[in-house]
DNA sequence: TCACTAAATGACTGATCAGTCACTTTTCGA
DNA sequence: TCGAAAAGTGACTGATCAGTCATTTAGTGA
């Protein structure tokens, strides 16, 4: 999966653009990466237009041309491409695995290698994706609560298929999937912020794959130490 | 613990203030207080300090002889009392346990108790908390990130003194904490989220009791089936 | 080359709001 | 009771910025 799948998705599902319309397509795009950093680095509410239109190369009016929804229509669109990009990374760890384990550690595996390609992602969603989800305008939530949901539903529908297998316990499907969510996103934070504060790696989560046997080891296996015996307290 | 742990502490370790000592904490509190619904209802950027003088029926003005720092200020202070008191209830829930087992189901039950108590607070800390940690403005990072590390290390002590018991599995101590951290806010998240979509508590998660249940057994025995063979896929 | 259209532009407008301060009200000791 | 000091107040100021629109520029076909 590209940076840009979606602009690719667009280009080349309709090969019959003319010159004209590729252009608009393409400072449409140079807009849309424009605003990723920008919202990436200052947040939402600190992201100037201005600041977009400069960085893009256009003035402030022409983003308007292409995003009439203005501000808001930019920020939506920039997150429907990340959120494109992780549906279908969901989909494609579970999609040829033999097991709910190893289609769960592909999975683990895959985000990580994604957000650690794509910082400006991870912290954009950090930022605001979580406050969005409460976000006192209807709009605003209804947009992210319906993407959060999505997700939620794609994992659930495989860890329910495991529940049924008896590859794992019977517990509530969704509020799994959640918790899933909830400790990559988390734990990639750790990372970030551990590598931020300290200037390098975490000692014991500094790569991928230490990260994801991590991960793995603790929701599949759990906590507690089945060396001795699990009764005594 | 009650709501205002803060405030009782710096009445009872202080007898010996005069009437308009005690006075001029009481207004105060009634600040705190206005501020801290209003920022839970409309988040940072949203929240006025006209909104917030007018609820806690003073001029604006005044809020500055109380908060010379202004805003920030404020805001400070309410994460301040928010902070402090899930400090204690994390060294209250492990203190008198026997094992880590019990402490844990004690700081989880607490924890989910809480948040059900303090709703406002839920949704202030999702709101913002997160965000803050990264905020570009260093002093509002610093001090976010000042308290999240301090949470870290209380979790990770007890973390680690287990591991050493040979109680929990010998994963890096931090990173599990930060791991519990994140699945709690999630979980509760989670459940809120549901009740306000469905209107109702989640069908398996709607208690404290089975939301305790559920992280504990989830993060403690893991997410495989121990019930048949672990070794065959 | 010209004229006409579509696209690009950035100065401007109006709204918002944190923070200030000159003024009013209250408190309290003398 | 009085007057000085403390506390309270809210209209005002200056800064910010999303969104607009009259004007300029580029593209195109005759």
């Amino acid at each position: 999966m590209t940076d840009q799948s979606l602009f690719d998705q667009a280009f080349m599902e309709s090969p019959a653009l003319s010159r004209k319309e590729r252009e608009r397509l393409m400072r449409r795009q140079a807009m849309l990466e424009a605003a990723r950093a920008v919202f990436a680095e200052k947040g939402y509410v600190d992201a100037t237009l201005d600041e977009i239109a400069q960085r893009a190369e256009f003035g402030k009016g022409t983003l308007y041309n292409y995003f009439p929804g203005g501000k808001d229509e930019l920020f939506f669109a920039v997150f429907e491409e990340i959120f494109a990009q992780f549906r279908q990374l969901i989909e494609t760890s579970f999609a040829g695995a033999p097991s709910f384990r190893e289609g769960f550690e592909a999975f683990l595996r895959a985000s990580f290698q994604f957000f650690e390609q794509h910082r400006d992602m991870l912290l954009l969603v950090t930022r605001e994706s979580q406050r969005m989800l409460v976000s006192p305008d209807p709009e605003r939530a209804a947009f992210f609560q319906h993407h959060h949901t999505a997700f939620l539903q794609l994992l659930t529908r495989h860890i329910q298929a495991a529940i049924e297998r008896g590859e794992v316990r019977p517990l509530p499907a969704e509020a799994v999937a959640h918790t899933i969510l909830g400790n990559l996103h988390g734990l990639a934070m750790h990372r970030l912020l551990k590598e931020c504060a300290v200037g390098k790696p975490d000692h014991h989560l500094g790569t991928t794959e230490e990260a994801t046997r991590f991960l793995s080891t603790l929701l599949l296996e759990g906590l507690l130490n089945r060396t001795q015996s699990s009764e005594a307290p």
